[in-house]
DNA sequence: ATGTCCTTTTGGAACGTTCCAGGTTGCAAT
DNA sequence: ATTGCAACCTGGAACGTTCCAAAAGGACAT
């Protein structure tokens, strides 16, 4: 009680609390408070892949935010297989956290759902199905569409993609780009190369391209790992960014923007959509809201040195 | 009790508890048990910075061996601030984890040892000089060597350290560099410029750098992240690397493996680093352990496309 | 003295587990 | 029948807090 409010006591017995305290260097017992309290003022994060720098902005957002809103942060790992998220998660929720972001997760939607049924839970960058829990995504569709329409603007037709395997929100920007190409009559030139979310997963998948008889002339893939993946391959066999090949990728985070890789691709703001989750968190939480949101943040492109016109123009 | 040992139940009993867990979705409470048995299980790792990928490769190490051990992992970041750590060291603490470990803590002294006072504490990669807890490092001052030797064996003399602030092993990187020059003859070549751990840090003391009249030949960074930033700031000014300036950095973190920038750099194994952490807290927590132990590992050296010979050979 | 009101102090109960002691069975051996 | 000994079940204490009700003390007015 000395500890916290400090009211109706008096100041001599606060003294030698205070001092006892310093002494014995006591700790209160989160566990003990939590338990009688029934809420724990911690927010529980579980990121799908810590290697993607992408997350490092998206936690940096959820932390800052947390803060403010007078909550903890725990984070656990899911190393990108769908069981361990699950565990990770089970994790989180025995502790009882008073509620729940899941990045980017991979994991089953009825091990998600079951966790909306405990706690408030945020789905990130992933379309959920169930209704139980919020989400916060940047627009998958319209981001792929504006990668798709900047490399059309600089006259490339023959656009193929790299596609993120399970990764979050790949399916849908393979959606997009399916769908911009044929907005702009492109579909006879739709090319599709398997990948991941992983360098390795560009890498693979731009191999693929390589091996065509026609390699396009420009490469959309679908996460910035993967694009950087692609980059290697390109560069290995010989190519030169953007004149043989134009690359754009998807997210921006923190090694597109190096100089040496200056990498045009779609900006996802993952400190903001960090930060919209707690807020999403603690409406739920301190506010009672119950009916689902599912806020959706706009991308943006970002033009770097990785795409320019191809190198012969279209002469039809 | 059904939910752990399952021993000296009957089986209808079982089966009926087992059924209404399901419905009611119940889940343990970790508090609680906990509180009773007066240990979580948990390891707590406090991180001072989520954005450097080396730091992935720590985590993802340390979860490993944590598993195997039968420990779950909570995870905390820092944000490069003593102050932000201290809450979240502070924050684990009070969740009263079985054991904690501190991967490159930029915290005081003292709150690492008041830590190490109710719990067993682990700190990787910085020299700690209290004797309650252990720590893992890398041999820094042999690493800043393996660098200095490298750029030596090219012909190298003119060779400057950009160094990395209050980063984790920072100082020692530093004092390593000094005696290696000493050791090589080249004590009248020292040049030290001020930085950071942080590709911002790296482009400020290599812009420091570029003002000097004779540029040194040969530059090496105190981490990876500072070896980015410095050669975007050498590229910016038209120069090649390493035909103009050869550069090494220190940690071998995923970008700095990137085919596109393929640093020459010092191997500090992440990973491993993370197991032995993990290792030396359950031999505290589940084997009683009590002596210090300060664990070193070797550096080696990485040779990727930055260095090389300098242009024109030394004449004397 | 008695009563009222305020501030401070004291003493349980509760939170959801684990752990242990003591009970209650059932069954075989005496 | 009695004893012994499993196997199983039951009940209560404990963990370290918070929270609330009740008690104790003062100050002041009647």
């Amino acid at each position: 009680m000395v500890t916290r409010g400090e009211v109706g006591v008096s100041d001599e017995k606060r003294d030698a609390i205070l001092k006892a305290i310093d002494e014995l260097d006591y700790r209160p017992n989160a566990m003990a408070r939590g338990l009688v309290q029934r809420q724990t003022r911690i927010l529980g994060i579980m990121v799908s892949d810590l290697q993607n720098p992408f997350f490092a902005a998206v936690v940096s957002g959820i932390q800052e935010r947390a803060e403010e809103r007078g909550f903890r942060v725990l984070i656990t790992t899911g190393d990108r297989t769908p069981s361990v998220e699950e565990s990770a998660i089970e994790n989180l929720l025995e502790l009882r956290v008073d509620g729940l972001i899941l990045a980017s997760p991979r994991a089953d939607d009825d091990v998600i759902a079951r966790a909306g049924r405990s706690v408030p839970v945020v789905v990130l960058n992933r379309d959920t199905s169930d209704d139980t829990s919020d989400s916060v995504t940047n627009d998958n569709l319209a981001g792929a569409h504006l990668a798709v329409e900047h490399l059309v603007s600089f006259g490339h037709r023959r656009i193929a993609f790299i596609e993120g395997g399970a990764g979050a929100g790949a399916r849908i920007r393979h959606q997009g780009y399916l769908s911009a190409m044929h907005d702009f009559g492109l579909a006879d030139e739709i090319l599709t190369a398997e990948g991941r979310h992983t360098e390795e997963g560009g890498y693979r998948g731009a191999m693929d391209l390589l091996k065509l008889r026609d390699l396009p002339t420009a490469v959309f893939a679908s996460n910035d790992l993967c694009a950087i993946g692609a980059m290697n391959a390109f560069e290995e066999a010989g190519l030169s960014i953007p004149e043989d090949v134009s690359l754009i990728g998807y997210d921006n985070n923190r090694m597109a923007a190096l100089r040496h890789i200056s990498l045009t691709t779609i900006d996802q703001p993952g400190d903001d959509m960090g930060r919209s989750a707690v807020d999403r968190l603690t409406e739920r939480i301190d506010e009672d809201r119950t009916e689902p949101r599912h806020d959706v943040v706009a991308p943006s492109l970002v033009v770097r040195s990785t795409t320019g016109p191809p190198r012969f123009e279209a002469k039809s």
